[in-house]
DNA sequence: CAAAGGTAAGTGAGCGCTTAGATTCGCCTC
DNA sequence: GAGGCGAATCTAAGCGCTCACTTACCTTTG
């Protein structure tokens, strides 16, 4: 079992993680449809029909990629927001892990971001409900903090749009060389989070 | 000249105008790689071929789009800024004036925002060059709000990007039969900007 | 008639995906 | 423990199709 020598099984679920990264990194660079599925085997050490050993489609291969992306922020930011703490510091959570993981993850947001007119329609409702609970949480913290008067904005709706908006475009701009950090943006984005929901002093 | 009947030259004109407005729609529906040049030629009522009578390539569409689309923004927020007035009037005018532009012309700046990466590197770094100009304007107004003593923020330069990526993102998610209107959301826009530098109150 | 607008009919190249078959390996039987 | 089997991995070759773009030609108009 824990042999040495890699079994088949093991080069399979090797070669199945390769050809998503792969297909992670092309997509991102130039785009669902400006990627060739011959670019992704290539790119994974792979013959071209070795894809479709262990994805349908090219467009399944974007499916598992934006199912996962999407999964693993609803539970990040999930977990930010279910501490024991003021709406406040609950915000500034949320902000912080969502800015985090657009920009250390930026190449990974970019696909599932910008790349999901993609995907068919029923793939893309499944997708947008993983992008409606994600508004949820972030616009049911904002409408906590305001019910308990931590909060002023005039519409607190919007207020998280804008804050989703904030991380969803560092997707779109974040470069791994740029002098910016993501913690230190993600620190700047919990600070004007406050600010735009007019936190307490 | 202004004779009733349509001169061959005006037939050309409108053509040409209509190729462009046809990759625009297509551009954005779909974006650059999932567009044929046939989808553009029949949205546009013409040929395959006729792309070709008023345009080198598709990428050169899409490098006219882009162009024409910066141009328009850069202007406008150029002069929404220079009006005589206090560094909070100036800021809230360019958001607004930002913020108007890519929800009432969402489905252009999706394409001038989003497909620049199939640009080749010559026509990429002229319209990078406009944006660093776009970008020039809004933090150059965040600053002189700082050194005066009315904007208090820690990093002008992160809040200047913050305040355009809110509008940018707004090409990515705005409808036209959503329940926020452009004007709805400039107002708020530019009241959270005013929030997010820390403007005096 | 010269110039410009427009098209029918292609061109070679590259696309997503399939097929047939080679290779590897865990596991069962005797 | 030798031998055979089925399942899984992977590839060489290529299928039908669509792509961006071109060419040769006709039409309209000043």
């Amino acid at each position: 079992m824990s042999d040495a020598r890699t079994s088949t099984q093991a080069r399979g679920d090797r070669s199945r993680a390769r050809l998503l990264d792969a297909a992670v990194q092309a997509f991102s660079a130039k785009g669902f449809h400006g990627t060739s599925t011959r670019d992704i085997a290539t790119a994974a050490g792979l013959s071209p029909a070795a894809v479709y050993v262990h994805h349908r489609s090219k467009e399944e291969l974007l499916h598992a990629i934006a199912v996962r992306g999407h999964e693993v922020i609803l539970e990040a930011v999930t977990e930010a927001t279910r501490a024991d703490a003021t709406p406040a510091e609950r915000v500034a959570a949320a902000v912080r892990t969502y800015v985090l993981f657009h920009a250390r993850s930026h190449t990974m947001a970019r696909v599932i971001n910008y790349e999901l007119a993609a995907l068919t329609e029923e793939h893309f409702k499944e997708i947008a409900g993983l992008r409606r609970a994600i508004d949820t949480v972030m616009r049911e913290v904002v409408e906590e903090g305001v019910r308990s008067g931590d909060f002023d904005t005039p519409d607190p709706a919007k207020a998280a749009t804008a804050l989703l908006s904030l991380g969803i475009d560092l997707a779109r701009w974040y470069r791994d060389d740029g002098s910016w950090t993501p913690e230190a943006l993600a620190d700047f984005y919990a600070d004007l989070a406050l600010r735009a929901v007019g936190a307490r002093p």
